[in-house]
DNA sequence: TGTATCTGTGAGCGAAACTCACAAAAGGAG
DNA sequence: CTCCTTTTGTGAGTTTCGCTCACAGATACA
C-alpha cells in the first residue's frame, strides 16, 4: 500500500507560508524567491483540488481547510525536525542515551543533571527509565545499574565502576521505632516486590536485626520511599536516594548505612558508549557521586 | 527560526526502504528505479554524517540510529497522510464535519452511524463533541442542536428542522416511585447543571408535578442518564436518548414523554454545509429520526 | 562454480523547480 | 484622487536536482 502524499517540498513551502502568514517571508526563510514559493503553493492547491488560502487585502489568510492542513503539517514537521536533530546529535557524538532505574533518575540523576549541562552545554542527555529486570538495551548507549555483578561476563569486564553503594533502613521521624543498640524494634517493613531478598542481605552484612511486625510491598523503589516518607514503615534504600530527605529531616536512618559489595556501574550498551558525550557523562557522574560521598560520610 | 530538515523526498525514500526492508521493493512502491532510491538514501546519510543502514548479506538492515529515525519518520508521514487525505475528502465534498453534544453522539448518532455508512460508503463523517454552551463553529460544517430557537436570527432562518423532541422523566425500574395519576411521588431529581430550568418547563408543558425530595446535579446529560440507570433518582431526558434503555427495561418512563416546542435542527456552519456529503447526511438523519418515531410512539 | 539477486555508482539526460521580470491588486500618504 | 509601496501571481528561460540506464561488486544458493 503505497502512501498517498502530495509533494513534500510543497508541504514545506505551505507550512512556512502558513506560519509566517506571507509568501514573501516564507521565501525569505526558505532561501528562495517568492515566485518559487507561490508556485509550490499553487501546485499543492491543484493537487488538493481546492484553495487553501483566501486573499486578504494584499496578503493571504488560511481558509478552513488550509488551517486544518496547517495544524497537521506543522505538527508532523516539528516531529520530523526533532527526530532529525537527534540523529544529527548522535551522529556527531554530541548526545548520550542513558538508561537507568526510574528511582535513580528521579531521586538523584535528574536533580544533578543541571550541573552536567553547565559543564557541557553542547551535550544532550536522553534518559530512558528501565525497570530493574528488563534493563538490557532498547537502544541506550549506557546502562546504569546497581548490580553489575549479575550481568553476563563480557558486561562485567567492560562495566565501569562509578561508586560504592550503602543501604540502610529509613523511616519518617514520627514513625515510632525503638532503636536499641543493634536492634530495630518491631516495625512495618516496606519492601520492593522483586528484591525483598535485600533485607536479608542487609541484616547479614550489617549485623542489625529488624523484627518485622508487618510488611508492605510496592512495585517501585520510588513508591517504597514515598511510603516511608508518609510514615507507613521502614524502607531499605540506598543512601544517595534519600540524601536530601535525610538532610531536610523528612527521613531518619536509625541504623545508618552499610556498604554493599555491589557498586553502581555504567555498562556500555552500544558502540556509541565510546563517544565523547558518553565519556564526558561517565567522567562527570563518577566525580559527582564521589563529591556527594565527601560531603556526607557513611555511618555504619 | 528556519527549520532544519533534510530533503523530505529523501526521508520518504528512506521510510519506504526501512518499512519494506529493501531498496528494490521501496523503488517499486515509489515507482522509481532502485538506483534512484539508493541515491536518496546515500544523500540522507551524507546529510546525517553517519550510516543509517548496515549491510546484512545481500540486503540491508537498519542500525540503531536508523531505527530511531524510522520510527519518527513513519509516524510523521502517517500523520501527514491522514491529514492530507482528509483535505482531499473535504475538497471533493466527500466528507462532512458534524458537531453535536457528546450525549447525542454517544447515545444516538454513533449507534446509528453504521446505517449511514451502508448507504454512503464513500462519505466520511467527522464528529466533534461540543458542550451545549460553546456550540459555535470550530470548523464544523453542520451543528446539530436542540435549541435552535436560541440561535441568532440568521441561523434560525437557515436551520433545518430534523425532528420533534419530547422530554420526560426516567428512572431505573427498581427505583421506588409512586406514580399516581399525574403526580410523581417524592423523588430525587437528577438535573443537568446548566439546564435545571428544563424541569420547570416540562412541568408547565405536561401538567405533571414532581415532588422533589433531593437533587443531584451533573455537568453532562450522559452522566444524568448513567445516574438514573444506577437507580440514583429521576432524570429528565429526551426520549431518543434512552430509547434502547427503555426497550431493554433498564429504564422506565412513568409519565411518558411530552413534546417540546423546540426541535432538533441542523445548523449550517460553513459553506461546505451545501456539499453533497453534508446534504446526504442531513437527508439520512432526518429519515432515520422519523423512522425511529414511527417505531416507538410518543406517549403523553 | 555458476546463477540469481541485491545494492552501489558513473554518465548522461530530463523534468521539476527556481529565477527573473513584469503585471495586477490593495493599502497608505499626500 | 493619485502616487508609491507592498504583496501575490505568472510567463519565459535557465539551472539544478533527481532519475534512468548500464554495469560492477557482493552475497546466497544450487
Amino acid at each position: 500500500m503505497p502512501r498517498r502524499l502530495p509533494p513534500l517540498s510543497a508541504l514545506r513551502a505551505f507550512e512556512a507560508t502558513a506560519r509566517l502568514g506571507s509568501v514573501t517571508r516564507a521565501a525569505d526563510e526558505l532561501g528562495r524567491t517568492h515566485g518559487a514559493v507561490s508556485r509550490q503553493i499553487r501546485a499543492l492547491q491543484d493537487h488538493a483540488g481546492s484553495a487553501l488560502f483566501d486573499k486578504a487585502g494584499t496578503g493571504l489568510r488560511l481558509n478552513a481547510q488550509g488551517e486544518a492542513l496547517r495544524q497537521v503539517v506543522a505538527q508532523a514537521l516539528d516531529q520530523l525536525e526533532r527526530g532529525w536533530l537527534r540523529v544529527l546529535d548522535e551522529a556527531q557524538g554530541a548526545s548520550v542515551h542513558v538508561a537507568c532505574s526510574a528511582t535513580f533518575a528521579m531521586r538523584w540523576l535528574v536533580p544533578h543533571l543541571p550541573g552536567f549541562y553547565r559543564l557541557h552545554p553542547d551535550v544532550k542527555v536522553r534518559l530512558s527509565m528501565t525497570s530493574a529486570r528488563e534493563i538490557r538495551h532498547q537502544g541506550a548507549d549506557l546502562v546504569l545499574a546497581w548490580d553489575r555483578l549479575s550481568y553476563p561476563e563480557r558486561d562485567q569486564a567492560r562495566a565501569i565502576r562509578l561508586a560504592d553503594v550503602a543501604f540502610g533502613p529509613v523511616c519518617a521521624p514520627r514513625y515510632k521505632v525503638s532503636v536499641r543498640q543493634r536492634r530495630l524494634g518491631a516495625a512495618t517493613r516496606i519492601v520492593h516486590e522483586h528484591t525483598s531478598r535485600a533485607w536479608t542481605v542487609w541484616q547479614d552484612n550489617s549485623g542489625h536485626v529488624v523484627k518485622t511486625a508487618a510488611e508492605l510491598s510496592f512495585p517501585h523503589t520510588h513508591l517504597c520511599i514515598e511510603a516511608a516518607l508518609s510514615g507507613l514503615g521502614v524502607a531499605l534504600v540506598e543512601r544517595r536516594m534519600v540524601a536530601d530527605d535525610l538532610a531536610a529531616g523528612r527521613l531518619i536512618a536509625p541504623c545508618g548505612f552499610t556498604p554493599f559489595a555491589d557498586g553502581l556501574a555504567a555498562v556500555p550498551a552500544s558502540e556509541r558508549a565510546a563517544s565523547p558525550a558518553a565519556r564526558a557523562f561517565v567522567t562527570w557522574i563518577a566525580g559527582e557521586l564521589a563529591a556527594g560521598d565527601a560531603g556526607r560520610g557513611v555511618r555504619t
